[in-house]
This record gives C-alpha cells, structure tokens and sequence, in this order.
DNA sequence: AGACAATACGCAAACGATTGCAATACGCTT
DNA sequence: AAGCGTATTGCAATCGTTTGCGTATTGTCT
C-alpha cells in the first residue's frame, strides 16, 4: 500500500504548491465526517440546517472546491462536450475560416450557458472516427463535429454505433447521425436566383463540391439556372478548396483562359472577398463589371468594400441549435435534423447589369 | 453498500447505451488480474512479454480504452489546460474580434501538439480571478488568458498565489505573473513613424488605454510624435472600445466635429477596417484622403480594400509560446515574459501625403 | 536435491468524492 | 422510566485505475 497520505502533504507543503484542500480536510476541521461534508455542500435535507451552513463557510472561507474528476468517476456523470474542428492535411485549412472560428465562439457561448464544458479538439479530416476517442476515454459525454469533409461514411458508422454526436453540415440521405445546418440547396438556389434576376447569364460557381454542404449548394444553382433557362456551362463550374490562395489561384484561371462571365456564387464569404479582391487585381471591379455573392455571412461580410451579398447562415442560432439537438441524442432522442433558416443578404457586391 | 455492479449491467445492456468496458472485463476474459492488465497496457517491464501481447491484442481487439477520468484521479495527473477568452459584459466583445478567434485557433494547435486536451471557458472580463475556479476543481492544470483588460490587479492576485497562469497580453510593471505578447510600445511606435514618414502630420489615435495593450500602443504612439517634433492634440485620441460598432461611432463624430487629420492609427484591424468603411461612406477615401494603420495583421487583412497597413503580431507562433511558458511555470520555472516580434507590414492603406 | 535469486502475477490499498444503511441522539407519549 | 419515532450523523462500499508488496513459479548453481 502506498502510504503517501501524510509524507506527501509534507512534501508537498515543503514545496512549491501547496496541496489542494480536500473533503477530508473540511472535515477535519469542522469536526464533522466527510460523508456530511459532502451532503452539507451538495444541499442534502439529511444534514441539520446549522452543521451544514457550518460546513458551507468553512468551505468557501477556504475557497474549497469539489475535485471534479472524483466527483464525476462517483457519479459517473460527466459536464463536457467536445468540439472538433476537423483539419485537412491537404488544404491544411484548420481554423483558418472565419465561419468556423464564429461558430466556435456560438457553441462556447451555448455550452457555457447549460453550465457545461466545451473541449476543443482537432482531428484529422481523413479519420473523422478518431473522435469517437473522446467519449471512450470517458473526457466528454458527446461529440459536436463541424463539417462532414469528406467523410459521411465515417460519420455514419458512428451514428450506427449510437456515439453521441451531432454534425454542423449538409442533411444527406441515408444519414444515421444527426445534423445541424443551413439549407444548403435553398442557400445555392437564392443566390443564383438572385443574381439572374440582376440579368446575370454566365455566373461562376466556385467550390468544393466534394463538401458535402458545397455540394448542395451547387445543387441549388443547378435547379436556379433550369428554372429560369439558363444553360448551364461546366466551364463556369470551378472545384476550388475553401482556402483564399486556392480561391485566389482559380479565379486567375478563370481570367487567363478567357472565360467570359458577369458573376460569381461562391460557397464562402472568405472565398467571395478573394475572388473580389483578386478580380480588381485584374482591373475588373465588383460590382460595376462583375457581381459576386458569398455565402455563410461572417462578420466581416458587411465590413467588407464593397459590402457583400451573401447567403446568411444564423451562426448565433447555430451554436445553440447544435448544443440543443446534441443533448436531445444524450438523452436517447431520435437524431432529429435541424435546417436553419437560410436567407440571402443582398448588398453591394452584386449588381443590376 | 449500493450494490450496483452486476444490476447496472445488466440494466443499461438492456437499454439503449452499451456499458463501457472496463480493465475487469479485459482481465476476466484474458484470465489475469486487473493489476496485470494495467501493466500491460502501460507497458510495464514487471509482465511477460507474451501475456502483455495477449492483453494488448484483446484489448485493441475490443475497442477498449481506459477511463481517463479514474487514470487522472489515481495518477493525481491531469493532461488538460483551460484557455479564457474574457467577455466584457459592457461592450459585448465576446469571442468576435477575429484576432482572438485566430489565437484560440493557433493554441488548440500547440496543445494538440503536445498531447494535451484544451478546455475552453468564458469569463467575465470584471471577474477574471474566477478563472482559479477551472484549477481548484481539478479540471485543468493550468490557464491561459486571453487579454488583461482592466484587471491587472486581479491576475496579480493569483500570481502571488502561484497559480499557473499565462496571459496573453502587454508586459507590465510590478507584474507577478506570466505574459507572452507583442512588444506594444514598440507596434505604437512603427505605425506612428511610418504614418509621419509619409508626410502625415494629424494622426488619429483609435483605441481604449484602459485596456494595457492599446495603453502601451498609445504610449508609443506618443513617444514616435514628439521624437519627430509633432505636437499631440488631445482632440485626436480617440477613446474607443474594440467593438466595431464602436469604431463606426467614433469615427462619424470625429467627422462630425470638424477636427482636422490626415491618418489614423487604430489599435486593431477590426477597428482600422471599420473606420475605412466609415470614412467611405462619408466620401474620405483610403489611402488617398486619408492613411489608415491597423494592429495585429489578422488573415483578412491582406485581403481587405485596401490591402491594410498594419502591425503584425505573430499569431502562430504565440500559441507555441504561451503554451511553452504555461509549461515552464507548471513545472515551478520562473515566470519569463516573452516579447514576440512586432514589425510593421506595408500595405495599401496608407501612403505618402 | 536443496537453496536461492529472479521473474510473473495477484491482493488490496489508495486517488477524492457519494450514498445506502446502521447507529446514535433527541423528543415525545404513556 | 421505558418505549418508540424521527432527525442527524458516521461507516464503509463504490466509481475505474495504479502500484507497493507478498506470493507463486521458474530457473540456476552447488
């Protein structure tokens, strides 16, 4: 048996640290057992009124406080959830776009208000399943994931399992995990839409449509450009990763093959201000020669010159709408998807022609 | 005794969630103690080979993985730190300067690095000593702070009481704990130079002194006038929190009021990109009417219209650095501040007069 | 073959909390 | 004063690991 109890609080006192108050001690010193101590601070009507206010000022006058993981290995009972924010070792975009940093902040801000913990975790796009790691070592009782990269197929597989978790991303079919996002389509058809109604003919889309969410929205620009007869052109149809060099690279591309176009959709307002950018390099000014429309919304969208037309994504609502259905699949609820209100900002990126 | 064991088992296999395995189950079906598990899987020397492979195999063969809950409790160890990011309850600044945003994105990498879990909390920027709370219930092993704001005084508290502690901020006098940061005075300095070495004579100071950083910056921007022999008018100092709302107000009043200038100076891109967009509005342009320098060189920056003038300060490296320096202070090192570089990124929103 | 060292393994006590149940103290009735 | 019910308190088991020490088991040497 390792007998460190007394030596240790010696040691330790002799050292730098001072050792971490303990029940045992309250205890001790309220000459009371730890069994009351433990009840006069959780509120427990077994203990007398007295002992326990006792008990409550020797403890916060010690600025005592419980030791968590005790208390959570007792209970079995666990107040963190984890957060991933997926890394692509190829784009290497971590959390590089302001959308994704926002939404951090949403969840921080949602989680914090349910008095719980929020673990940032980054993993690697291409192994998605590495996350279920973090409930198995019992460090968080669910998983938030932002994005589905390119991996739906993994993310399925935890769903099967029953891993608590829920995904900010695109609603597939045959989805066994449960979703929060924009309507991606709807999102990809109102700013087409928009931009044909401008008396735009040849607009670019710009994405990833590996992405699932990209993907939709490319959906939705399809079904903009058949319903209003527009032919669509898969010279106009760019793959580019969601990265600002990336987007940068193709719209130079785009220039030098002498693609003729009036807009441009982008799936990210981060790709939206670097194709304007890059655009004006080329001395082609937005919105006066070409329209552009981003999408997502970020903050700096209306900051932006000119201020963007964008498809709005409620980043505020996302958080807690993620937060919400995450502990609706805890609590053993079926994985209800949520589509999130999705609008178009109309500013001064996009033009009349 | 609650003789929960071999009901619970049962219990929850009966419902929806699979009991979590544990090393008993491993050393039943393995046909060795617990003990013996355990050191197999920490690869201790004191087991056989062959039954540590027997036991490996098993347990990797049933997706074990010990509880780190009870591992860190028996261990007395904890391999997670807790980073803040304060709110200000008065201006509303929560996680939305994209500069904040950058550096919590550049810490969960070089926590990651290092193995360790990153907690996120939030807290309330008049309570900051709160953050004492995330040790003393054993959830992290130590904190990092992002910013002073306007509590020097309360991090000076638990610095005294050997907290483990890093801040995220400007280097103070009579400071008794940890902070990585810019070398601010010298940031006030560059810009200002820079702007009077462009001809320009009325340079406008944008920013809150309460707050240490913008106070350091301000000073050097006091220190670069009167080295060049230019007068400081109190006029053109403009207290402004670093919201951008607050930027957007500021500059219309300082139009408003007539006050004459020809740059300004403001203590964040955040606010520099505001007071642009601003100014447009009014018809000053950027940088033709009027230069503009910013602070912090967050990634919109170079992307902006115009392309900002700014400070950099190093955002990837100052997460290695603060997580460098939480770990010296852990392991009882002297607190060493650290002063990253701090230079000045020529851009297209200022130039010669 | 017996003595002894080295090698594997298991027992049981921690880590710091919670909680069922037993034990004690107290107040009341008869 | 004895008996009984109720309000407080303490004992000890438990959560899932790790680890000091005791105990087989095996191998080596005389």
């Amino acid at each position: 048996m390792p007998k460190r109890n007394s030596l240790d609080a010696d040691n330790r006192g002799a050292s730098a640290d001072v050792r971490r108050l303990q029940m045992a001690d309250i205890a001790r010193l309220a000459n009371v057992s730890v069994a009351t101590v433990s009840r006069s601070l959780s509120g427990s009507a077994l203990v007398k009124p007295e002992t326990a206010a006792r008990v409550q000022d020797l403890a916060r006058s010690l600025n005592y406080s419980i030791n968590i993981g005790a208390q959570n290995l007792r209970l079995g009972q666990n107040r963190t959830v984890a957060v991933v924010v997926p890394f692509d070792r190829q784009t290497r975009q971590h959390l590089t776009d302001p959308f994704f940093q926002s939404i951090l902040a949403s969840l921080a801000d949602a989680l914090t208000d349910r008095g719980y913990d929020m673990l940032v975790s980054r993993v690697d796009a291409e192994q998605l399943d590495a996350v279920s790691h973090l409930r198995q070592t019992g460090r968080a009782i669910g998983t938030i994931i932002i994005g589905q990269w390119r991996h739906h197929d993994q993310l399925n597989e935890l769903g099967l399992n029953r891993f608590p978790l829920v995904v900010w991303g695109a609603q597939l079919t045959q989805q066994l995990y449960c979703t929060v996002g924009g309507n991606n389509v709807r999102g990809g058809t109102l700013a087409t839409r928009h931009l044909i109604s401008q008396g735009h003919q040849r607009i670019a889309f710009f994405g990833d449509t590996a992405m699932p969410e990209a993907e939709l929205r490319f959906r939705g620009y399809c079904e903009a450009l058949e319903s209003a007869g527009v032919a669509l052109d898969p010279e106009l149809c760019i793959a580019t990763d969601f990265t600002a060099p990336s987007a940068r690279q193709s719209t130079l591309e785009l220039c030098q093959k002498g693609i003729a176009f009036d807009a441009v959709f982008a799936v990210s307002d981060l790709m939206a201000m670097t194709v304007i950018n890059t655009l004006l390099e080329k001395n082609i000014r937005v919105p006066d020669d070409v329209s552009v429309v981003g999408y997502d919304d970020i903050e700096m969208a209306q900051y932006f010159q000119p201020p963007l037309t964008t498809i709005r994504q409620p980043i505020d609502v996302a958080g807690r709408a993620l937060v919400d259905a995450l502990f609706t699949v805890i609590e053993g609820g079926r994985p209800q998807n949520v589509l999130l209100p999705t609008l178009l900002m109309e500013r001064k990126s996009s033009r009349v022609r």
